[in-house]
DNA sequence: TCCATTATTTACCGACCGTTCCAGAACTAG
DNA sequence: CTAGTTCTGGAACGGTCGGTAAATAATGGA
């Protein structure tokens, strides 16, 4: 019916995503993801709107990538507290080996949140359901016997998520491997007590 | 011997760091300075030297600010434990009021790092003067009886800086105040075991 | 084949960016 | 008072910003 595009409309979108997630929002500038994502301005306008949309479609993109990937780790874990475990251990070993990109939630939190409504609404809800999916397994892990029968699945879940938040930012000032460590550890002793 | 300054060199300097507290540094410009600060644009780069160096000159400024806060608090107290008890909480209650600025050190941390030697420097090195001083204060509650003789003082101070960083993340999406609570919970737990 | 439709290309827009310059005002030392 | 110095106010710089208009190229359906 008429000329078809001549770009992966995901591809290009991941690219986007990627040159955000290196860069910060502001200091992105169309012609930084004119070049990233290999399109002409016209396109990139044509296709994903202005800045600020194609900002949340690639923030919407990231979140269910993560959660899909969570997802898919925890749920159906034999072991619920070893793939928990696991969970923060990569984290961990990913920053510690270069952190500098950090997680474009976090990013987006520190940088958009308090001043653009639209990306606050979905950075709590995101984390909400991340947070949902960890109590959720925590909870699984406690009727296992995995975890002491006393312990508060929900609390624990937005405690672990608050050490991968603070792994991810101490990565970005390239902190030491023995500092990323304590917050992993302190993070994997909460569970058993 | 020449003609003096119209405006406080030191209140200017104050006004720049809210500025760029509150809006970040990519998305200040320099009439946003110029604005908040109440003095001419000549002024300005005659004072501070352009808008990057304004920018370190600044973080320099709170980075003295939070550390002789944090001093004055912890030197000398007679509890300790009970000092350091209250410095968490009082980043808590803080954020739980109103978060959307956040801490300008994780502000930076986040958008500029990775980006700029000077200030991945100047937030290492203050990292590690707060975790030093926690640390201190750690030890001497160990050695007053106040947390287990076993405990590691200096992974404890690694821990609470970090449950302080996700605090301070998390308040700027507006967390509810029993998500921000969970972290400065686990973050007094870990301190007795 | 030709039309309707959509993508691409190119050029361009006004606004604002960070920064500099300069004329004149305001001060002090002599 | 004068000379010398520094600060202020504001205009102006070239460059880049996010965003758009118009012309051209490519497609599928009739």
């Amino acid at each position: 019916m008429a000329r078809p595009k001549e770009f992966d409309v995901d591809e290009a979108l991941q690219s986007a995503l990627e040159v955000f997630w290196r860069k910060g929002y502001a200091a992105t500038s169309m012609q930084d993801l004119v070049a990233g994502m290999g399109i002409q301005k016209a396109s990139l306008y044509a296709t994903f709107g202005d800045k600020h949309q194609l900002y949340l479609t690639a923030l919407r993109r990231y979140q269910q990538q993560t959660f899909e990937e969570l997802t898919a780790h925890l749920a159906g874990a034999t072991s619920p507290l070893r793939a928990i475990t696991e969970f923060v251990d990569e984290v961990f070993e990913h920053t510690a080996k270069d952190g500098r990109r950090g997680c474009l939630c976090v990013n987006a939190n520190i940088e958009l949140a308090p001043h653009d409504g639209d990306v606050a609404e979905m950075l709590r809800q995101h984390h909400e359901r991340m947070e949902s999916l960890l109590a959720a397994t925590l909870e699984r892990a406690r009727s296992l016997g995995e975890i002491p029968r006393k312990a508060d699945p929900r609390a624990l879940a937005t405690f672990l998520l608050g050490i991968v938040v603070a792994i991810n930012v101490l990565g970005k000032q390239r902190a030491s491997r023995q500092q990323l460590q304590a917050l992993r550890d302190q993070a994997i002793a909460a569970l058993s007590r």
